[in-house]
RNA sequence: GCCGACAUAGCUCAGCGGUAGAGCAGCUGUUUCGUAAACAGCAGGUCCUCGGUUCAAAUCCGAGUGUCGGCUCCA
């Protein structure tokens, strides 16, 4: 973008007054989005052209391209999408301008009318109401044109649709006017736009890659997991998943041991009396599983917290046990909307590293500046950044004010202390607790929310009216900290199967070294040397199938298997081992015991490789 | 839950009113091999389920289930 364009893209962005932001264009600030709000808009115009009845709801510029919402007579088709697409090449290549248009609202309600664009009109009056509501004039509107096509926007736009760079769309789908579900379902077709071939490429690439790295690919190619439709949107674990499992699970343990948490187990099926007493049975009740037994109503457990309350209340604790740290892999099961299932990224049942944590006021700051050092140290296994975001008080929240000033200020420090870099999400937190969320960037630069630290005054403290006695023998309110790391297991190995493509590193390989016998007279040897390997705690497999070696190699690749051992005449002579590692690099020879020693430290050492 | 698409061998997919196919994997045999695919043969299917149209349905229609892309939801 030159500096003329950078000057009429200033003059176009005059501000709308009370205009409906979270409607009209908010957050076009980057450049490229003026593109691709463009690029909706010429959308629009192919598509009121092949479709001369459509109705119009809204079109903004989003990370990577644009959307538009259609009303249309019929579904669209892929065919209809290649028609569009055609048809917005035409527009772009005619270079029509874009020229913006103030226009009283009562005029443009009149003509929105008139063209039977009603949510046009309901977009109109909202913006009329939000100037009446604050006391200020009618707004004046602002319209874009381009060709025969006109809609209500705040822009900017590009100069004309020739500056509109290589486009593609991509798909469409449904979506609620409005985001309510009780509100007519409108076509949504996603579009994506750059400024050059290249990048264009660059971002169909990265798509197609995404896929190809998809954990529910990897899950069938690996032989991790697989889902049935006798329960649909719980994982069956295989073993080589379950391996990866139990390994993240050992790490984790041994983590909470140094950090003094004790592990406790808690029952799956609970009397609903708990659900109500905790709020769940009036506040989450439609994603529970609920069941009856004589004439006595239970749910799966949704959550942890509850139950670890009544090991707490086991017996009257002293504020010398505190803080008291309960760590529970619990088996969770909540029963999520069919439509909202995928993967393991979205499952019906899953198992947390979950736990809660007791602690006096006192203690409450070292305490999240410890579980951040966990946070970093479990993260520092896979090489992952962890990201840090701060979420305070919502406006609808139980508890006194104060309290939750004085626990948003004991985070403030404690993320201070930690050097951590945090940023602040405004009224994000939970109804009950402020947190800390903490976020990852994978290797194809997607983001997840991965952990979580919930400072908790009000639902576990008084709800359950938990206690300790002080120096002084008053009955005190402990603070309860929720907190997970991995968060849900199966969501934490779906993202880190994507982002290292299926090669886990060394230390949570499900195999970590296949043995490559060339003929059957080595088989023999191959054995031994597994053993030597499993000695040192190795997951090693021995392929002692008749296949050629070239052959044995490829499928160890495809298994992404870390290390590749062939043995031959020259190894079991002296037995040595000379491993391939499967980024293609061969090593030198060494001796068995050498080489298991050197990679169970490797293993142990728990570093991305 | 809602909108749309999809469902064929263990996996990836072709076939789209007229006898169910390929590659890989599997099994058997031959081969005993030096760092990403040896050769041959065999076997493998309620074409997701139920119902309808038709002389005839994997194929067309309807319902159900599951999955995928979104929307909604996400303590």
């Amino acid at each position: 973008m030159n500096e003329q364009e950078r000057d009429e893209e200033e003059v176009l962005e005059a501000p709308v007054r009370g205009s409906a932001d979270e409607l009209l264009d908010a957050g076009a600030h980057d450049p490229i989005d003026a593109m691709r709000h463009s690029a909706a808009h010429v959308m629009a115009e192919a598509v009121l052209d092949l479709f001369p009845g459509a109705r119009l709801g809204i079109g903004p510029a989003i990370a990577n391209g644009f959307y538009y919402d259609f009303d249309l007579p019929r579904p669209l088709t892929p065919d209809d999408l290649e028609a569009i697409e055609a048809r917005m090449r035409e527009s772009v290549a005619a270079g029509h301008a874009f020229v913006r248009r103030e226009i009283a609202l009562a005029d443009a309600r009149a003509a929105a009318h008139g063209a039977g664009q009603a949510y046009k009109v309901e977009i109109l009056d909202d913006l009329e109401a939000k100037a009446v509501a604050a006391g200020e004039p009618t707004p004046v509107t602002s319209f874009f044109e381009h060709a025969a096509f006109s809609d209500l926007c705040k822009g900017p736009h590009v100069e004309h649709t020739g500056r509109i760079g290589p486009f593609r769309l991509l798909s469409v789908a449904g979506a609620y006017w409005r985001g309510d579900e009780k509100r007519p379902m409108l076509q949504r077709v996603y579009g994506t736009v750059w400024a050059t071939q290249e990048e264009l490429d660059l971002y169909l690439w990265r798509r197609a890659e995404a896929k190809k790295r998809d954990h529910r690919r990897l899950g069938v190619q690996l032989d991790l997991f697989s889902f049935s439709d006798v329960s649909p949107g719980s994982a069956f674990w295989h073993p080589r998943g379950q391996r990866i499992w139990r390994t993240l699970e050992a790490a984790m343990r041994e983590l909470q041991a140094e950090r003094g948490y004790e592990e406790i187990s808690t029952p799956i099926l609970v009397h609903k009396k708990l659900w109500q007493q905790s709020g769940h049975w009036d506040l989450y009740a439609e994603n529970m599983f609920r069941l009856e037994s004589e004439g006595q109503e239970f749910s799966l457990k949704p959550m942890n917290c509850p139950e670890s309350t009544v090991v707490y209340r086991s017996r009257l604790r002293s504020y010398r046990d505190l803080p008291i740290r309960y760590s529970e892999f619990g088996r969770l099961h909540r029963n999520e909307r069919s439509g909202s299932l995928s993967g393991l990224t979205r499952v019906r049942q899953f198992i947390q590293d979950d736990a809660h944590v007791y602690v006096r006021p006192d203690q409450l700051s070292a305490e999240i500046e410890a579980m951040l050092r966990e946070v970093r140290e479990a993260y520092s296994w896979f090489g992952l950044q962890p990201r840090f975001a701060f979420a305070t008080k919502p406006d609808k929240a139980l508890g006194d004010p104060a309290l939750w000033e004085r626990a948003e200020g004991l985070i403030r420090v404690a993320l201070d202390r930690s050097g951590a870099d945090y940023v602040v999400k405004p009224k994000d937190g939970t109804f009950y607790a402020p947190k800390i969320d903490i976020y990852i960037d994978d290797a194809l630069g997607r983001e997840w929310q991965m952990a979580t630290i919930q400072v908790d005054l009000v639902m576990l403290p008084e709800r359950f009216d938990l206690s300790y006695i002080d120096e002084t023998g008053q009955p005190q309110r402990p603070i309860a900290i929720h907190r997970a790391i991995y968060g849900s297991l199966e969501r934490f190995i779906g993202i880190i199967l994507e982002h290292f493509a299926g090669a886990l590193p060394l230390w949570v390989a499900p195999v970590q070294a296949v043995i490559i016998p060339i003929a059957d007279r080595h088989l023999e040897a191959a054995g031994e040397l597994a053993a030597v390997m499993r000695a040192r705690g190795l997951r090693v497999e021995v392929d002692g199938s008749d296949g050629r070696m070239q052959n044995k190699i490829r499928l160890a690749q495809e298994q992404k298997v870390p290390y590749m051992i062939v043995l031959g005449d020259r190894e079991v002579g002296d037995r040595t081992a000379s491993p391939r590692t499967r980024a293609g690099v061969q090593q030198p020879a060494v001796h068995w015991e050498d080489l298991a020693a050197r990679l169970a430290a490797q293993a142990s050492a728990r570093r991305p490789d």
